[in-house]
DNA sequence: TTCTATAGTTCATATGTTGCGAACTACGGA
DNA sequence: TCCGTAGTTCGCAACATATGAACTATAGAA
């Protein structure tokens, strides 16, 4: 089992940060690892309704960290995962809570749009 | 030749969105386009001194193009290339501008490596 | 109108990336 | 030592990307 890979600050990219967030469900697991720090890989199984195979959580997982977003951390039987925000906030101020903000937009759009289309769909009842 | 797809700007996404910018080409192709409006496809065939060949522009452009990012008309024989950025600040406030600040912070310190280097190199030999 | 040059697009294909089940490793506790 | 849980790795199928070659669209010249 090879060790853990987290790039050092300097080695972060402004392309793999955007490759890494590009994914929604990378996205969803950022987001919620941002709120709830410390996070294991298998919380993840299921992100809003949708079943994620624990194989491609930990490809996401991997691609997070080694987009440098996050740290991973065994600890006993499990892993601890946390965002390296602070760090990255360093480096390219701003970035993250921007990108992370205008995903909270869309999602509440699309909360808005689902409830539009279910009000219009009992109208057509 | 099928027309061009323009996203009406509900359509545009953040994955989207920063999938289209986590290329390095596409970055600098749109960083261009922020400030030489108008610029066309062939303007790019270097890009920092890497040629591109014109079916992999092409190609580039579509992916701006579908993911919002700017707007294309053809005037003539060429193709006039605009950002969207106006109607995207709208959308998703900040987003675009934070990520091309970043763009710059990474390749100011690039530079900045690259002297580091050359005057190492000065001094080893 | 026809010919030619220029700008881009599309197609075919080789190469790269991603998703996921199955098999595996790592660790803690009985 | 064996078992259960957490996560990783492997192998392969599906999907995405890069690029040369062939094509389309347009403007201007003959």
């Amino acid at each position: 089992m090879r060790p853990l890979i987290h790039p050092s600050i300097e080695d972060i990219t402004v392309e793999g940060i955007l490759h890494a967030l590009s994914d929604p469900v990378r996205a969803a697991i950022y987001a919620e690892l941002a709120i709830s720090s410390g996070a294991t890989c298998s919380n993840f199984l299921k992100i809003s309704d949708r079943d994620i195979p624990k194989s491609t959580l930990s490809q996401h997982f991997r691609a997070l960290r080694e987009a440098g977003l996050i740290r991973s951390e065994r600890q006993g039987v499990e892993m601890r995962n946390t965002t390296r925000c602070a760090e990255i906030e360093q480096r390219f101020p701003d970035l993250i809570s921007t990108i992370m903000k205008a995903h909270q937009l869309q999602a509440a759009g699309r909360v808005r749009e689902a409830k539009l289309k279910k009000s219009a769909g009992r109208k057509a009842s």
